[in-house]
DNA sequence: GAGTGGTCTAGACCACTTG
DNA sequence: AAGTGGTCTAGACCACTCT
């Protein structure tokens, strides 16, 4: 009947019998060599599916003693985010205003006490011809190598920070905040009065978690599009 | 002298090869009887290391052909999202301010078509007195069942929602967005002129797809704390 | 038909926890 | 000492892709 393959089949059974209650948060599975007793198969099969289990966050393995069943996660979400996705109907247009060496001193007090200079890009994205957000970027300053403004073309920040990093070992952070904005962004998106803004902050650390990346995005209130969905979706 | 697993580092090894360049995306890497000689090891355990490397999104298994090195995905991120925690020193005080039943015709627009009654509940959230944030949920009714104050103590919404379903496997949106704010909003959260307010979207689904709960979080501009990173920590 | 990954088996030895 | 999960082996058969 089930053209599933056998883990499979494990996995869904003991999934069903911990959400409809028959193992409950904290309870003890049984044994890898009791359930392949049990579902007459290999241990090495079970252990699969209960990897499995694991993986998708509804068992802990604890070595010399069993497979825990774990307190399921509530509050995860994955948050898919660039500065493509965030705005809603954008479609790539941008107007660069800036690309400049800011001195050590002159810089947020988010980068100030690194001792490197960066290199500041400020943009403008628009939808339809209407200004729909405003970003600043800050890259650190490679000694030597000139800014080209054809070379920041507008990829994605960590694509711009990762020019000589391997993407795969950076680390990131979002803070999601509603800022009040200074009159400069309020001229520079149009905003009417009582129009709100929402801002994005992104820092990028290296692989040995050195800032390498600073930026601030801020987005017109009717152009914000940010979803996120919760984390363990089950195929 | 390494204590770690054979497993572990071929994981490390191929890491690397990744991460310096020595495998680009869309490169195919050795099979896995290539590597397994290679490396002087069984199958087994290569498909092991190769399973991890797959799982932290290095790579892609293609049946009958090999395993690809992928693009890394550079938009992902872990939101860690729920109604105690985005709010800056919260501290758990709250006001109910409302429970009622509202019939099918008078639901806000994204539950209007379900054709279920639904219970109501309005909460203002507050930190040092001062009100921080408001919050509307709305619950199916379950007819027969008195809704009980007591009952509704200020839990997280996925654990309201689910008494009788289990936390694993409901699904859950959030859509964040800055709204304009209604009066009556304007007046509960006490909010100055020009004060901005973060709306928090949430829907959560049965396992079948249902809509079961729907909520909006209205938050202080200078009380949000919500932040993410990114999903991949790579330990 | 040769090569690939996908599934599965029946063992082995280890470090650890528990009585 | 018995039981547990962690690691690892050396096979087997399958469905698939490529040529």
């Amino acid at each position: 009947m089930t053209g599933l393959p056998l883990y499979m089949q494990l996995v869904n059974q003991i999934k069903e019998q911990i959400t409809k209650g028959h193992f409950l948060p904290g309870d003890i599975l049984p044994s890898e060599h009791e359930l392949a007793a049990k579902y007459n198969t290999s241990r090495t099969t079970v252990r699969k599916s209960l990897s499995i289990l694991f993986s998708e966050g509804y068992i802990i393995p604890v070595p010399g003693k069993g497979y825990f069943v774990k307190e399921p996660e509530v509050d995860s979400y994955t948050l898919y985010f660039s500065e493509k996705n965030c705005i809603e109907n954008y479609s790539g247009e941008t107007k660069l205003l800036e690309v400049s060496l800011v001195p050590t001193d002159q810089l947020p007090r988010q980068l100030a006490d690194l001792k490197d200079s960066f290199v500041k890009i400020r943009w403008l994205l628009y939808v339809d011809k209407e200004p729909a957000a405003y970003d600043i970027k800050y890259l650190p300053y490679e000694k030597g190598k000139p800014i080209i403004e054809k070379e920041i073309r507008y990829a994605t920040f960590p694509e711009m920070v990762a020019k000589h990093q391997s993407l795969f070992s950076i680390k990131k952070t979002l803070r999601i905040s509603v800022p009040v904005v200074s009159r400069e962004i309020s001229n520079l998106l149009k905003l009417d009065t009582g129009e709100s803004v929402l801002m994005i902050e992104q820092k990028i650390f290296s692989e040995q978690g050195k800032l390498i990346g600073y930026g601030q995005l801020f987005i017109r209130g009717n152009y914000c599009n940010l979803v996120a969905t919760s984390s363990y979706l089950h195929e």
